[in-house]
DNA sequence: GCCTGGCACTCTTCCCATGCGAGTGCCAGC
DNA sequence: GCTGGCACTCGCATGGGAAGAGTGCCAGGC
């Protein structure tokens, strides 16, 4: 167990090295935190701090800088979450309250959080898998050919074409669409699938295979996760960091195209509160050194998709995860009322 | 006027540049192309070369660089397209062909334009005002709230909330999505104002507030072109030019996570065929070290929207303009088939 | 008149030696 | 257990060559 004293040198070690981005020595650290004792004093606690693997040296006899373990340490046990000022907060809800539609709401969140923190952001668009049904409507767009679009309580719309077994009437589809509706409306997609198992027993025989493709096609829709789609921005902050860059910034700018590892890393995060996953804690080796901030958001209390930022392990936290943390916050204020 | 040789030159310096990133000299430049004269020679038709700004040394006595002038007299006189070659032109077809939906398109269009050219690749979504009308659906969410779902031919899809003036019947609303889809479906959007023109003088008095803001929703998402939509991708792709970096791939990024810009850039290409804007040429001061390479592309011989690639002016243009050009034509063959 | 080989000159780049400064570890003393 | 002092280690910036690539120009040849 380490002593409260060395607790707070960690802390300050962290605090220093976020700011001036240089490794920071014992000398420096006593003249700009009053520890109340001497470098010499802190470079034993230090030297405790490294044997613990709290901290590392770049090169002998440079200053010190966290390791991921001491900054996991400063997230956890040192450091909160700085909340967001009043100012800060309606500049926050005053730009999102302009949106148009869905997509307007995620592109404006993603430029948001990518300005407050200076970093590069990720909002999930709404899952689908999560919400629940608003109307699912069919056109007839030839003979045997359908569009079936599915509107979700979110704003999100999704549509596939269906080509159907055989020519399906205006009645019947007009029929299909009103029992589909009075089964599935208001109800969350998870029981969808429940609920219309016996539709096609309902219609004449020669309709029956029409209507089961349909309703594939819709519980496809429902199911396929991989559609789960997502916005980045702030790219360019990235190269705020260019000092261990070239390296660096490669890998990173390759992770955040793949949006299956995107969506993976958001994904992990299943604490219902701000998730930090730092350095070698992500999975994905593209981003080793950088740090992940996230949180669920969702119109209701349910969370409903994720957003957070990517940034270098030597990041503001405290300041960052209050921004996460309030933006989630006003989207699903935004979400609820629209 | 420059002799013949003289063009041979610069067709060799841009080729050698382009191929090993570093100034080239006269010594290298006889012999690595058999232009059957002394470095000497070479020498004095390079000073030429410079005299009329085609050419510039970076530093007194180190090789020579193309200019912006010299690239666009490559591209405009001594370079042609370079077509891809027949497995070449069975991959896109194949890569292409297994998108289920537009977003899908799109996504593929831009990974193969990223990964072929291995630059930045930004492909537009098909635009709303060149389109034609394949569906308008209306459904009604609540007494007084319509959704309005306009389907386009590309098979894009967008959607807008309607709050109405009073309460619309379901038999008023039905009646509507009649009328409204026998005067527009399979009309060009430019055309649909004068259509419904007279429309709501069809309907009884209570109702034509109601229709009349339909419609006044309907024509803003016609012309609203702001709402053009854009996907890019390869952004790792910068990282390979690491020499000039941190100065030039920041305002890079930052153009190219202002949608608006990127749409400007795409649209300013008027020429019919592949356009290249080279460096300075490019309005925005972020791309003054970029060449764009664009095209349009549609699902008939018309083109309803553009796609391109963002490089540095150092760039293979025979390879990324026959890149560009046949990725455009499969897409639009693929829209085509949809 | 144009091309060629030769030559002197210019700069950039690389390398190495040197000096400085920041920071450390350890120790004796309070 | 804290403190001041001290010797030591390295990284980094500085400056001076030396090397190399490339040029411009000139005089001579075809």
């Amino acid at each position: 167990m380490l002593s409260e004293r060395r607790l707070q040198v960690l802390r300050a070690i962290v605090q220093d090295y976020v700011g001036t981005e240089e490794p920071v020595g014992s000398k420096a650290l006593t003249e700009r935190h009053n520890l109340g004792v001497s470098p010499a004093t802190v470079r034993n606690d230090m030297a405790a701090l490294e044997d613990e693997g709290y901290i590392a040296q770049p090169h002998t006899s440079a200053g010190r800088i966290p390791t991921d373990k001491g900054y996991r340490l400063f997230v956890d046990k040192l450091a909160g979450v700085k909340p967001m000022t009043a100012p800060e907060r309606r500049a926050i809800q005053n730009f999102l309250e302009g949106a148009v539609d869905l997509d307007d709401v995620v592109a404006r969140t993603v430029r948001l959080l990518a300005q407050l923190t200076r970093q590069v952001a990720v909002v999930q668009y709404p899952s689908l898998t999560r919400s629940t049904v608003r109307h699912v409507e069919l056109l007839s767009l030839a003979p045997a050919r359908v569009m079936l679009v599915l509107i979700t309580d979110t704003g999100r719309v999704e549509q596939r074409m269906v080509d159907c077994p055989a020519p399906f009437g205006e009645a019947s589809l007009a029929d299909l669409r009103a029992r589909l509706n009075s089964r599935v409306a208001g109800r969350r997609f998870t029981d969808v699938p429940k609920l219309v198992e016996d539709l096609p027993e309902a219609f004449e025989p020669e309709d029956r295979g029409t209507v089961s493709t349909v309703l594939s096609t819709l519980l496809e829709t429902l199911v396929e996760e991989n559609e789960e789609r997502l916005m980045i921005g702030g790219t360019a902050n990235l190269t705020r960091f260019v000092h261990d860059f070239p390296l660096t910034i490669r890998p990173v700018l390759e992770a955040l195209e793949e949006q299956v590892v995107l969506l993976k890393l958001l994904g992990e995060a299943k604490d219902p509160g701000v998730t930090v996953r730092i350095g070698h804690e992500n999975a994905h080796e593209g981003l080793n050194s950088t740090s992940v901030v996230s949180v669920g958001y969702g119109s209701g209390g349910e969370a409903v998709a994720k957003l957070g930022v990517v940034g270098p392990t030597r990041m503001d936290y405290p300041g960052t995860m209050g921004a996460v943390r309030a933006v989630a916050r006003y989207v699903g204020q935004i979400l609820a009322e629209s």
